[in-house]
DNA sequence: TTTAAATTTGACCAATTGGTTAAACCAAAT
DNA sequence: ATTTGGTTTAACCAATTGGTCAAATTTAAA
């Protein structure tokens, strides 16, 4: 039955999301993928022949998981201010539902870089509409238009993500040093952190 | 020959650092590690009894490469807007000789955040001198003299250290979507960010 | 109901892995 | 020269690991 192969595609899938995003591709094991999912490890190869495959299948769900949202904020018509405003909003909403991703990715993608080419070249489209040179002109049309300080695009994106993904991705050492590992108020900290951070930007670049 | 020792535990000691900071505690082998350091792999054993030993060590050094500036830094008696310039400055020099620590501590510390409390147990000086709340202290006081805008340390301080670590860990994303995997265009945008980050920062926070 | 294809399983395998051991080696003291 | 202690090695081991395979089971079509 059909329903059958999709549910049992799917609970591998779910199973290896967690283990793969909590142990890494090396700390991963195929026996405790198949018992997260409740099957027969020799299923898991009956349906992603190896580990590397189904490591790609799973690294790939990970990294689109942010790309949609982006896309839709970056390419609207709206100023940069309230594209920044959406944008940190929206992410770290979506972080804080996955909060495994962005240290998997960035951890997997340090191992090995080249996984990011392997998906630029079975995606293209993530690269091909060119979000950030959009962003770059409109922020630099802004700028002379006198509504934003001079800055380099790059560096106001990466001060963006950056403020929004290290605290999430470094949160053990901050928890453990700053919150004496106090986990409800780190989940605070993060909470009032969302309109910090637009502030924070928004005050640092507005003319 | 002491001398003899010695040289073996360095060199032991220099391919593991080498080793588990590229692959992590799971993916590094013991094998990798003896090759490296030219030696036999029961002679790893003979130093350090076991894997979970010799990387408590490597994690252990890596982790105290940072301490012993933020101290002096912190404790010095500067202003905050100095302590500030001369942090941003010399971490992000350290971070240029030691690009993979904050990758390797920050992958490893969300494999096992228990790695935290047992440095802080072995080394208690880290946890006693409380810097934060120091630095806090100071942080607030000129914002009472009208020196700072009103601002939460932990937020300051957050942001502060995710500026310089997040193009370090992120790097291989980074440059490769915003920088076409350029490898010294990204050097040298590291390097400007030096300065840009200072201003950056004080801008945001100065009354 | 029969049949053929897809799904699931238990048993198994070869390679890898962290770790051990007994013997060899070597420098320094007697 | 011999002994003694730490150092280094080759050979080995048990456990784990990703992966395979033939048989059993289930599913859906004829």
């Amino acid at each position: 039955m059909v329903n059958q192969q999709k549910d049992t595609e799917q609970k591998i899938m779910n199973a290896a999301k967690d283990v793969f995003q909590q142990k890494g591709m090396t700390g991963a094991r195929m026996q405790e993928i198949a018992d997260k999912a409740g099957i027969n490890k020799a299923l898991l190869h009956y349906y992603y022949r190896t580990k590397e495959k189904l490591f790609e299948k799973v690294f790939e769900m990970a990294f689109s998981i942010f790309i949609p949202k982006m896309q839709e904020i970056m390419l609207s018509e709206k100023p940069v201010f309230e594209k920044i405003e959406f944008f940190i909003e929206n992410y770290m909403n979506l972080l804080t539902k996955h909060p495994y991703i962005p240290g998997f990715v960035i951890n997997e993608l340090n191992r090995n870089p080249q996984i990011l080419v392997n998906i630029f070249e079975k995606n293209v489209q993530i690269k091909e509409n060119k979000l950030f040179e959009k962003f770059d002109n409109q922020v630099q049309a802004e700028v002379q238009m006198g509504i934003i300080k001079p800055i380099d695009t790059k560096n106001l994106m990466t001060n963006i993500i950056g403020l929004i993904v290290f605290p999430i991705v470094a949160r053990p050492i901050i928890q453990g040093i700053m919150f004496e590992n106090d986990k409800k108020q780190y989940d605070a900290f993060l909470k009032q952190r969302k309109d910090f951070v637009i502030d924070f930007i928004i005050n640092s670049i507005k003319a």
